[in-house]
RNA sequence: GCAGGAGUACCCAAGCGGUCAAAGGGGCCAGACUCAAGAUCUGGUGACUUAGUGUCUUCGCAGGUUCGAAUCCUGUCUCCUGCACCA
């Protein structure tokens, strides 16, 4: 099937409304979904793979005679094509040339190309080209997607939608504001995103939070605070670490006087500590001084110079526990073999026994780790340490305290010993040490002006919880998965400072957005009500609170508010299509969107709105690898429909494996799948073109086994068992075929006519270009995505199954002695049985086993010179050849 | 580490207590057709053995339950995915 003809029916398709249902039908109604695309590129064969599923399973309920009603949109509101943006305005070489890649799939003008690719400097351009790209890429892909409903969340109207449902997930106390570490640049006084860091695309920046330990010194409320990742460890800490060359200052926050490094004030004050800074001294002057532990004030601990401790990281002070930090440990052995004198007195506390672990001494050494200068070992070391004692590591504290609780535990409860006492507090830093792209340091900012979504309402878990019990998902066991997000979400932020998006309704401030995961939970049921919105031209205003709640909800406006009309014909709309009967996607998404999408619907609608079914495929990989931009090996699906054809991309995809596997896009095995289309679609042209009627038995016997592949593929088609169903309706009916030419020797096209319309439909899922081109051909009268089919039903034929499997046996035997005769060619078979009924179906396949063995058969012959008649027995003839 | 999933013949992949040496697709080998190539058709493709039979071994590894296990149980190894604010 070429590209052009596959091109005529995406046209025909259109032109004739096919994909366009109404809620006037009276047929079952089947509201489908698969989540918007986000249109940042071409679409390639991964998402191929879930778009393909999805529009089987579209024209499979199309084809039971549901009233399909599968919209789509676009999700352009984020963050990912602003680093588009920003690399084609910085004029990144790699992007550039990737970009100009992408939009040669479409255009063949150089200048357009060049053109297009500078107005992409404005993220909006880059998400609305592709937007109405990746359109035609689904359409060539033959998606039975309605295309009226359309829009893109950067619409005024969707918007409009978004701010209704914040207003109502606020009412019913879903939102709420806190605290929220996130990367900031003091600099430019902003937050900072993956794309705005200096290779943060490819080394990414993470926030991690330091416990802050408070050590009482030299009066009351004064304390030197240090920072850990272990607090743990406390137990074990034998010093504290002051570098002696840098400036600390001593500051006054809540009562208290903390004693830190100077260049740490400014990142705690930007994570909400208003200090005042009291004075300033170099770090020497605190060496050989004491402080006190905060669970134990009567232990004192030694302060000691340490040149490893940095201003820059933490608090730029430190405590030691030379048993289970390398650098700590390191430092003292240094200090030690200097003879410094209070290091002397002091060993390393074991205050964690971890299996197979055997000492500090022996991991520095694997990592050939002997002296401070050796970084990268110690680092190595110190993540190695740190990742085995908490994972498998026991406490065996001599006071008794914790004895025998795993670190994860004890971590937790040293950490509530220490805020009991008010001895502790927390300090997030980002993961390494990063820049903006223009250069200035990144750091942590702590905002206390986020919006959560805050999940974390028992009820509402409940109420989501037993929706997602009682709701068919395919494959079964995401459900599992799907308990477990609900249960895992607590708050999430909902706002941000970055990207395109809707301006978040319940603050003044026009800088903080929608976060675009949040604003794709219920938009299934804007589809219904966006065509309707654009043809009553109503005016942004007008899109208020009330009207969505008449036209969603269902509640009244007052009769003379003009709206009211419209409303009405909306909710009247969406109470045909919603709820939402099916959705289908990745499971990749369970954590945010699948959970978004159950929660909030749980929420803010009835439970008749609530969604009804669930189906997940895993993703595609090619030749083994994921895809991936940065890899380069990226298949455009404009790129397969070039080289392969829309349907055989189709064909491919559904064919090589189920749901619940990862897919392979073996570059060299695509192809191959072509043969087997090109041979269903001779044998049904033959049938097609056939002008003979005439039915035998064999034929009838073919017939039914025809039905019955095709009665196993429907079943297949109903359970989203689509592998099952491609090689039923595509490779098992052919083999029916093929036996019925062994057996008989005889033109199967009278049989297959008897089906040909039950046939073609059943490929029509799956290919369904193919499946329109032969159904033209064959007169069936109407498209075929317009046509329905019932599940084909077959009596078996059970003798004359017999008889083929009879006969089947016979060309086995007769190859098996063929085989055992070696090099010399047979010219003559003998075939001897002595049962009546066998011999008739012998003689009946006389010739079509003279055709398939290339030797004449005979059948009874009295020529039989080994005396094989009497060796016969029913069910097993006996076979001469010479 | 936790959670979910997977490991099946040369490759992909189905099977999920007996009809399983294990569907289907590739690949490969042999044969037919062809001047040839391609396409197509036919047969073979765990081992040994046999005028069409029979035996043995195999479904990550090791045990167990059972008359019987690729399928159930226990342990173990390896791989993939997710572990958040990112679409």
């Amino acid at each position: 099937m070429s590209t052009s003809l596959e091109q005529k029916w995406v046209e025909k398709w259109h032109s004739l409304h096919v994909f366009e249902p109404s809620s006037l039908s009276k047929e079952k109604k089947f509201f489908f979904t698969v989540p918007y695309a986000y249109p940042t590129g071409p679409l390639h064969v991964g998402h191929g793979r879930t778009y393909t599923n999805g529009d089987v399973t579209a024209r499979f309920h199309r084809l039971k005679g549901e009233n399909v009603f599968w919209p789509m949109g676009f999700h352009v509101t984020g963050t990912p094509v602003l680093a588009i943006s920003d690399a084609l305005k910085r004029n990144d070489e790699e992007m550039k040339k990737l970009y100009t890649e992408y939009v040669g799939i479409y255009e063949k003008d150089p200048k357009k190309i060049q053109s297009l690719i500078q107005s992409f400097v404005d993220p909006a351009n880059v998400a609305n080209y592709f937007a109405s790209h990746v359109q035609e890429d689904l359409q060539k892909l033959g998606c039975s997607i309605d295309w009226r409903p359309m829009f893109t969340t950067m619409d005024k109207e969707y918007q409009k939608f978004i701010h209704w449902q914040f207003r109502k997930l606020y009412a019913k106390g879903a939102l709420v504001k806190g605290k929220y570490p996130i990367l900031y640049s003091p600099a430019d006084k902003n937050a900072v995103g993956e794309d705005d860091i200096k290779d943060g695309d490819t080394d990414k920046v993470q926030i991690q939070e330091y416990t802050l330990v408070k050590f009482p010194f030299d009066k009351p409320n004064a304390f030197l605070v240090a920072s850990t990742l272990r607090p743990e460890t406390l137990f074990g800490c034998t010093n504290l670490w002051i570098n002696p060359q840098i400036e600390y200052a001593r500051t006054r926050w809540n009562n208290e006087e903390w004693i830190i490094a100077e260049k740490a004030i400014e990142k705690l004050q930007l994570q909400g500590k208003k200090f005042e800074i009291m004075e300033k001294f170099s770090g020497q002057s605190l060496i050989d001084k004491h402080a006190s532990n905060p669970l134990d004030e009567k232990t004192k601990i030694p302060i000691l110079p340490a040149s490893f401790v940095s201003a820059e990281k933490g608090t730029g002070v430190v405590y030691s526990v030379p048993a289970h930090a390398p650098w700590d440990f390191i430092a003292l052995y240094e200090l030690k073999q200097q003879k410094y004198p209070s290091a002397e007195k002091i060993s390393p506390i074991t205050i964690i026994d971890t299996p197979g672990f055997e000492g500090i001494e022996k991991l520095l050494a694997a990592h050939k780790a002997i002296s401070l200068k050796h970084r990268e070992g110690i680092q190595a070391a110190t993540e190695e340490i740190y990742k085995k004692e908490f994972y498998e590591g026991k406490m065996n504290l001599k006071n008794g305290f914790l004895v025998g609780m795993s670190v994860q535990h004890a971590k937790e409860k040293i950490l509530q010993n220490l805020i009991a006492k008010s001895r502790c507090d927390s300090l997030h830093e980002p993961t390494r040490k990063a820049f903006t792209r223009a250069g200035n340091p990144v750091v942590v900012a702590v905002m206390d002006d986020q919006w959560f979504l805050d999940y974390s309402s028992k009820e509402w878990k409940q109420k989501t919880h037993s929706l997602v019990e009682k709701m068919p998902i395919y494959p079964e066991y995401f459900k599992k998965s799907i308990h477990e997000a609900i249960d895992w979400l607590e708050k999430r932020p909902c706002i941000r400072k970055r990207g395109l998006g809707t301006k978040f309704p319940l603050v003044e401030s026009d800088e903080w957005m929608i976060e675009p995961l949040s604003d794709s939970t219920i938009y299934m049921v804007f589809y219904i009500a966006v065509t309707h919105i654009r043809n009553a031209s109503l005016s942004v205003e007008q899109l208020d609170e009330a009207f969505y709640d008449a036209a969603l909800l269902g509640k009244k406006l007052p009769t003379n508010d003009t709206r009211a009309a419209i409303a009405n014909k909306i909710f009247e709309e969406v109470n045909y299509w919603y709820p939402n009967d099916l959705r289908h996607t990745a499971p990749a998404h369970i954590s945010n969107h699948i959970s978004f999408f159950l929660f909030t619907h749980t929420l803010l609608f009835p439970e008749k709105f609530w969604p009804r079914g669930l189906t997940f495929n895993e993703m595609l990989v090619r030749n083994g690898v994921k895809m991936s931009k940065s890899k380069g090996n990226v298949i455009p699906l404009q790129h397969a429909f070039r080289d392969y054809s829309a349907d055989l991309t189709r064909l491919f995809i559904v064919s090589s494996a189920s749901f619940e596997r990862v897919a392979d896009w073996k570059d060299n095995q695509v192809p191959q799948v072509k043969s087997k289309l090109n041979d269903v679609e001779r044998t049904l042209t033959r049938a097609i073109e056939s002008t003979e009627n005439k039915l035998t038995p064999a034929h009838e016997w073919l017939v039914e086994n025809l039905r019955a592949r095709l009665s196993e593929a429907y079943d297949a088609y109903d359970k989203f068992e689509y592998m099952y169903a491609a090689q039923k309706a595509f490779f098992e009916t052919l083999n029916e075929v093929k036996r019925f030419r062994k057996v008989f020797g005889a033109d199967e096209s009278p049989a297959v006519k008897q089906v040909l319309k039950e046939w073609i439909l059943l490929l029509s899922p799956i290919t369904p270009f193919l499946a329109e081109e032969l159904g033209e051909r064959a007169k069936l009268g109407k498209l075929v995505s317009q046509m329905t089919v019932a599940k084909p039903q077959s009596k078996p034929n059970k003798a004359i199954e017999e008889q083929v499997v009879f006969i089947e046996g016979v060309l086995q035997d007769l190859e098996h002695v063929r085989k055992l005769v070696r090099g010399k060619q047979p010219k003559l078979g003998f075939i001897y049985s002595k049962d009546s009924r066998e011999t008739a179906w012998l003689r009946d396949a006389q010739q079509a086993l003279s055709k398939h063995t290339q030797f004449e058969i005979r059948v009874n012959d009295a020529h039989d010179p080994l005396g094989k008649m009497a060796k016969s027995v029913k069910g097993r003839p006996a076979i001469y050849l010479e």
